[in-house]
DNA sequence: AAGTTTGTTCAAAAAAGTTTGAACAAGCGG
DNA sequence: CCGCTTGTTCAAACTTTTTTGAACAAACTT
């Protein structure tokens, strides 16, 4: 296929760049790599949603990469697929889900929860090694300890409801 | 000085490995590294307090990696000076703070706050860059995403009061 | 003052994580 | 069927973070 009517820009002009560079930092706080920040910057700036081949060109990123991240982002349910009005156009677009209450609550599903879950199975099979430990005093003490895991474990998963409310407005 | 009376045992038994293979993984979540949550782990598993020394020899570990790891978790609230109750010893011994609140606190305070602090002021930042752009509707368009981290960053920042609320029980 | 203990610093080595790009898969259109 | 478009996979290259260990500092002991 030739040149399309439209070009789209390469470069990132100064707004797109901070935009991008803010979330950059702002996934890097939760653990997730540069490139998901870049992509999902860019989609939250852009009126229009993006397709794969876009997000590449524009910002100068491996198309391997930015697979890899939209995979992530449509775990976390950051992004939604948009299919092109044009039924010819066989592209997956993508728009950033911009409401706070759904990607907190897709970043506690994915990140958040299952090491609280996990936590407690954990604490429980550590629990287990303690009562046999032969020393009665020692024995009191780890025991009590343990148990501090598991009340830690029970908050957060009483406290992850609550800030999802919060969030809700 | 020649050997001591007590000698301390140099491996960690099954229930200590476990204990700090725990919080390697717990420190993980939060983006510490894996020595910071070894040290805390021996802390949390030991009935007395241990000096940097100790915690060498016990976790196999350099001087420099629990030196920086106690100064981390120090900042962080994490851990708590002692002082030996032997006048003549001159070594700091450490003891794990373990009030779920502190703990969280201390986090919020040194690693989430900065960030929602920053991040408020960059977006004000970028919001002066989109209120320059000539096409008013785009204008508009942009205006309007940005209010969104503005809000985001309120959210977060009206959330942490009530967090540490519920963590104090 | 010289040696010992306790702890910090920081450059370099090692480990872990991220990104790239070439190869591959799947579907469409001629 | 063949070529083109769209997207995925994954080993290797690259980047960043973490850990190490040797050098240094401070403070006590003899």
């Amino acid at each position: 296929m030739h040149d399309s009517a439209e070009e789209m820009p390469t470069a990132l002009d100064p707004l797109e760049q901070q935009m991008v560079a803010f979330f950059v930092d702002g996934v890097r706080v939760i653990g997730l790599p540069p490139s998901i920040g870049q992509i999902y910057g860019l989609l939250f700036i852009s009126r229009q949603p993006l397709a794969l081949d876009d997000l590449v060109k524009r910002l100068e990123m491996s198309k391997g990469s930015v697979s890899q991240g939209l995979r992530t982002l449509k775990t976390l349910g950051a992004v939604r697929e948009v299919t092109a009005t044009d039924a010819a156009d066989r592209k997956t677009y993508y728009e950033p889900a911009v409401e706070l209450k759904r990607l907190v609550g897709g970043f506690i599903r994915e990140q958040i929860l299952p090491h609280l879950l996990s936590g407690t199975e954990k604490a429980e099979s550590i629990r287990s090694l303690a009562a046999n430990h032969p020393d009665q005093e020692q024995r009191t003490f780890l025991i009590n300890r343990i148990s501090r895991l598991d009340k830690w474990m029970r908050s957060g998963r009483r406290m992850l409801p609550i800030i999802q409310r919060i969030l809700g407005e």
